[in-house]
RNA sequence: GGCGCUUUCGUCUAGCGGCUAGGACACAUGCCUCUCACGCAUGGAACACGGGUUCGAUUCCCGUAGGCGCUACCA
């Protein structure tokens, strides 16, 4: 070896990260003469997991990022799992989350069909060039022969070491694979797998990842049955023809990302191969395992965007919007589960997150769901909320309470509250404290708006043990009589009246006066209270407090 | 079992060879206030372990151990 190589060795040696990052970046940089088309393609088996959800978010981050396109693709190659309702259910969510596609299911586009079941007689096609390339054979075992081997052979794969030993259009002679086909056999179509051969999946969130094709087995890509294909086959053949140039999708998928490298290679068309992302999984809040629906029972929190009535079972599931949660929330949560800007921004809206987003800054390691902090976010987005916003709920709550209000006494009570809201013990009867993250916890915070205090609890309420004393009722009392004299209720009467008699007389009447208008120690400003309850219901509330406290 | 991915506070994470290891959630305390809350301030809390490479490893490499996923005529 001469001077010269020599010294280009040791550059490259040194500089191998960095041209590796350039190498990437020239990459990056030449794709992007090709279109950028991203898809979601949900499975309709129930209702949109939001670990789905997830994935769908960072699709459209990118496609919207690059000025690509954004494909809604059903995959329903399964006949027995599919469930009614659920492709409608999947767009509604799209649709309140503002996740927007650009072409598909109900979307339309030039690419079409876009329901995987719509699409039999491409994906033949695409099959019998497979068959007649000697790429793939015709199996004929049943299941239950299979179920048989499987249970007789520990670990058995249907793969080179085994293949011959099966009943498929290889091993068998000829004239037997013509019998079978003629007296109408169902059979299944596998993919031919050469052993021995390093395959490579460039990762763009894990870099290069190998295996060695002997673990893989023959999988199957069509059965006669349904004249479907299965996922593997149906996915390449529709990216492919779909022009998809990125396929981001999560984890789960990595270990069938080779036997998806040699399908491209087999079809011949590893030069518009897309370029995979695997991201990783959200797991579950405690304990081991992926996150699932359970958890979410178990613990309280909804796992789907929207309630889902399962159409076999009854069984209804929470959702994220009828929990009261805002959509913005939801999308900003979920987009920091794996991902992050970089710096310590967390309150981003859709339109930051397009431009920060980066899938080389994707965590590799699947990430806990902590519901926690969605509620944290849900309260942050409220607070940025105008109270106009909050009403419509609120008003929908007051309904549920069966209380009757105007529109005008609501909004008055949201923006008082909206500053001044409270304290709330959760449900499950923790003593732990919580914020108001939803427009729902507020009902139990100010209810005393829209009712008199029913009893007052003197001796277990801390509040007015230490605010109502000798000489209170007659205090409260003066003050009634006081009030009741005004002729103008307005805030600032209130104030100059009530303040002019406090100071007069030494008094701090503004606790006892807020045991009697709301029964305990909670509430906005007594004068903007006592204002908006009016005249008469405000004596009214004293002097019953006066004759129950005495 | 096999194969692959992965490993920084309780949780989400920053860090891309030299830092008192940063932020957020949650938790605790304090301040503010006519009450509650909001808000603000403060505090405790982490580089899984063992070998290398290097003048120097949380960072690079190799093991070990944990975690996760896949291993269907499901996606």
């Amino acid at each position: 070896m001469d001077y010269k190589r020599l010294l280009l060795l040791v550059f490259l040696l040194y500089f191998r990260k960095k041209l590796y990052f350039c190498r990437n970046f020239i990459r990056i940089f030449v794709m992007t003469d090709r279109k950028v088309r991203v898809r979601f393609a949900p499975s309709p088996t129930g209702a949109l997991h939001i670990g789905g959800v997830r994935t769908a978010l960072y699709n459209y981050l990118f496609a919207r990022q690059h000025g690509g396109e954004f494909i809604f693709r059903i995959e329903d190659t399964d006949s027995n799992r599919f469930v009614p309702g659920a492709e409608e259910y999947i767009i509604e969510s799209f649709k309140w989350l503002g996740i927007k596609f650009d072409e598909g299911v109900s979307f339309g586009g030039n690419y079409g069909p876009y329901r995987q079941s719509e699409r039999r007689d491409i994906y033949k096609q695409y099959v019998k060039v497979l068959l007649d390339a000697g790429k793939a054979y015709m199996a004929f075992d049943t299941p239950e022969e299979l179920d048989a081997k499987r249970a007789e052979v520990q670990n058995f794969q249907y793969d080179a070491s085994t293949r011959m030993s099966m009943r498929n259009s290889l091993a068998l002679p000829k004239e037997e694979v013509d019998r079978l086909l003629a007296e109408g056999h169902q059979y299944v179509v596998r993919f031919l797998i050469q052993p021995g051969e390093e395959v490579h999946v460039d990762d763009l969130i894990r870099g290069d990842v190998v295996i060695n094709s002997s673990i893989l087995d023959d999988k199957v890509l069509y059965k006669s049955a349904d004249e479907l294909p299965t996922y593997h086959l149906a996915n390449i053949v529709d990216d492919h023809l779909m022009e998809v140039s990125h396929v981001i999708r999560g984890e789960e998928w990595l270990p069938s990302a080779p036997l998806h490298v040699l399908l491209y290679r087999a079809f011949g068309w590893e030069d518009t191969m897309p370029r995979f992302a695997h991201l990783p999984l959200l797991l579950k809040p405690e304990g081991n395992g992926k996150l699932s629906k359970r958890d979410g029972d178990k613990l309280g929190f909804p796992v789907f965007p929207l309630e889902w009535h399962d159409p076999k079972t009854g069984e209804v599931s929470s959702g994220y919007r009828e929990t009261g949660y805002l959509p913005e929330a939801v999308i900003n949560f979920l987009a920091l589960l794996g991902w992050n800007p970089g710096n310590d921004q967390e309150i981003m809206s859709l339109d930051e997150m397009v431009s920060l987003f980066d899938l080389s800054k994707c965590s590799k390691s699947g990430a806990r769901f902590d519901y926690v902090k969605g509620i944290w976010f849900n309260h942050q987005y409220l607070l940025r909320q105008a109270d106009m916003d909050w009403t419509p709920e609120f008003d929908k709550i007051l309904r549920a309470n069966g209380i009757e209000s105007t529109p005008e006494r609501e909004a008055q009570v949201v923006a008082m509250m909206k500053q001044k809201v409270v304290e709330y013990t959760d449900k499950l009867g923790n003593k732990k404290k919580r914020n108001v993250s939803f427009v729902s916890d507020l009902w139990p915070l100010c209810d005393f708006f829209f009712l008199a205090p029913q009893a007052y609890d003197k001796e277990g309420d801390k509040f007015i043990r230490k605010n109502w004393k000798e000489g209170t009722a007659a205090e409260m009392t003066e003050l009634a009589d006081l009030l009741e004299g005004l002729t103008d209720f307005s805030v600032e009467s209130l104030k100059q009246a009530v303040d002019t008699w406090a100071e007069a007389g030494e008094k701090k009447p503004w606790n006892p006066w807020r045991v009697c208008l709301v029964g305990t120690g909670q509430g906005p400003d007594m004068y903007e209270l006592a204002a908006f309850l009016g005249k008469e219901e405000t004596v009214s509330r004293m002097r019953k407090a006066v004759a129950i406290l005495a």
